[in-house]
DNA sequence: ACCTTTGGGTTACCAAAAGTAACTATTGGC
DNA sequence: GCCAATAGTTACTTTTGGTAACCCAAAGGT
């Protein structure tokens, strides 16, 4: 017979996890995580939230400044999957050259706290990931 | 001259949030956050590591049947990814049939609490986002 | 009068990634 | 000698991500 001990911090961490992972029924065949992961889960969401949410408001070229990388198309493509999911507002000003501002709902806002979490997770641990990989690619050489 | 009123908390966050998206110089161009959303930012990545992190460790085919609509493939794609950057062990049994399981590291833990995080706003605010998507597919037709 | 610039996009196109279905290896049991 | 079970892989298709070029409207230069 084979006894596993846990610690009882263990223990209520894989609680946590088994009860986001369930399934509710009632919801439509998918849950919350799943939903919510598709759409902030992409390679631009959390980073856009992220600046978004590092100010105030901001206006499109100047996002896209300062999310390193990101194209118009993508910038665009983000900022309505956003929009859509009711964490950002998109405020167009009737001026010539154009001008809209972006900016965080109180939703986003919420979210942001944990996108924080994982971010500094990320900083904190961005060298051992590092390591890791390297372990990897010379093991297989 | 306009005065700007912001409280202590939402400062605090901004901080935070603005740490987290600097880009150190000396890294390889990409800031940490980037990198690791690149890696645990996918679809099946995050929701792997929650169900590894609600208990012990699981057998490929436990975990196939567990997140719902994975295909075999992605599933090895996915954990290799995940034992690429130190996440996961990989066990293999010699035996026949073959028996691999799959388990969190100590840094994959680690994650599992952000993780988590995220995985209780989701399900906090999945009502606020569906009514949202209701809104915007509303207002479009 | 004409050309350029500016800001916030859209469209057409192409490459990369995700996903699907069928195939493989091994061997104990019938 | 054939089938079942586990953990994959391979070949193929579809979806998504990404790039480059274009659009609009007015202001400013020449």
């Amino acid at each position: 017979m084979e006894v596993t001990v846990v610690d009882a911090q263990t223990a209520e961490v894989r609680a946590a996890a088994k009860k986001i992972i369930t399934v509710p029924p009632d919801s439509f065949a998918l849950c919350p995580v799943r939903d919510i992961l598709d759409r902030i889960g992409d390679k631009w969401s959390l980073l856009s939230i992220l600046h978004l949410g590092s100010t105030e408001s901001l206006r499109f070229n100047e996002l896209r400044k300062r999310i390193d990388g990101i194209s118009q198309r993508m910038l665009t493509v983000t900022l309505r999957g956003l929009e859509a999911d009711g964490l950002v507002t998109r405020t167009v000003y009737a001026e010539v050259p154009p001008r809209v501002e972006y900016a965080l709902t109180e939703l986003g806002q919420s979210l942001l706290g944990a996108v924080i979490q994982l971010g500094n997770w990320a900083a904190v641990h961005a060298p051992a990931i590092a390591e890791a990989r390297q372990r990897m690619t010379l093991a297989a050489a």
